[in-house]
DNA sequence: CGATTTTAGTTGCATACGCAACCGATTCCG
DNA sequence: CGGAATCGGTTGCGTATGCAACTAAAATCG
């Protein structure tokens, strides 16, 4: 049986996606342990949170910016909530709704994990490629993103993002 | 403060990188579900003894080309053998070692895996990328691996690869 | 308005995984 | 050779996470 639809340097560069992503993400979780910090799911909470209005998100427009599912979220946000980094509020125009809120402490602590962060990044992925290279990298990326943003049932996840500076 | 060593253009990238990645993961792993196949744990664990010489490897190379824990490595074995796909056999020349074997029951279940896999790096992946998009993309990405391959504690992971036709 | 359906979030349960401690086998050295 | 250090693999334990079932609140409809 042959590759319909998938030619030999589409799954090379499927393989070393793969590869490189689990590499890299291994070694920036395992820089944040080492230095004592919460894991890049408390991170990419936290960093939604902070990009939002108000910093301030319904539990599952969170659950889906933090590539989370919804009692994935319920938990994690539980935990956030006891290290008093976000606060639940109930939405008093809707019962039904919860909102994180980013706390200062929450942003205190997305302070000190953003410098490991970027250095893993810096580390890991940015030092190998030239301001054009990830200018294209970015570019065909964005397709790839932009695709998956639009596809119906979109699976949870979407973590990640940018820094507090 | 700023982003030394981190210019923006990187950074896009990166967080492009990551969500694309999360969202094409939990896609294809949504896929094999609903096929009732097993996850790409599995096929990535199977692949690599098919690949390897005489199907089979150490444990610990197994871990590492599977983007495993060792002790994550040793209960993936163990489901696999339960269901036959693999065979553990000690080492004659020493001891200490276990060779993980890939079955023919193995073989099968690689193939049936596959086209699914496939279709799913073809949908999620490949279809937004042109053949030049796709090599150059290839490029970019095996700078990385190949920078990672030689870090000295390489933490865990290396997932996937390619496919038994 | 009251009953049904839908929506948002949570909880029970199962699974996958890593770390650290451990065990037996091997190797290193005095 | 014999004890100590090392290596390969496994096990105990804790954690993260998803699915399916559940609850409460809204929305829909007769």
């Amino acid at each position: 049986m042959k590759q319909p639809n998938l030619p030999e340097t589409h799954l090379e560069a499927w393989r070393r996606y793969y590869v490189s992503f689990w590499r890299i993400f291994a070694a920036i979780e395992a820089d944040l342990q080492a230095a004592g910090l919460p894991s890049l799911s408390w991170y990419d909470a936290l960093y939604e949170l902070y990009l939002a209005p108000d910093r301030h998100l319904r539990m599952s427009e969170l659950a889906r910016s933090a590539l989370l599912s919804r009692s994935g979220l319920t938990r994690l946000v539980d935990k956030l909530e006891k290290e008093k980094l976000i606060e639940r509020k109930s939405c008093p125009v809707d019962g039904r709704v919860q909102h994180a809120v980013l706390t200062d402490k929450g942003v205190e602590v997305l302070r000190k994990i953003w410098p490991v962060y970027r250095a893993g990044i810096a580390k890991y992925f940015a030092a190998h490629l030239s301001d054009d290279e990830a200018q294209e990298f970015a570019r065909l990326m964005s397709k790839v993103v932009s695709a998956m943003e639009q596809m119906p049932g979109a699976p949870a996840c979407e973590k990640n993002k940018k820094l507090p500076e």
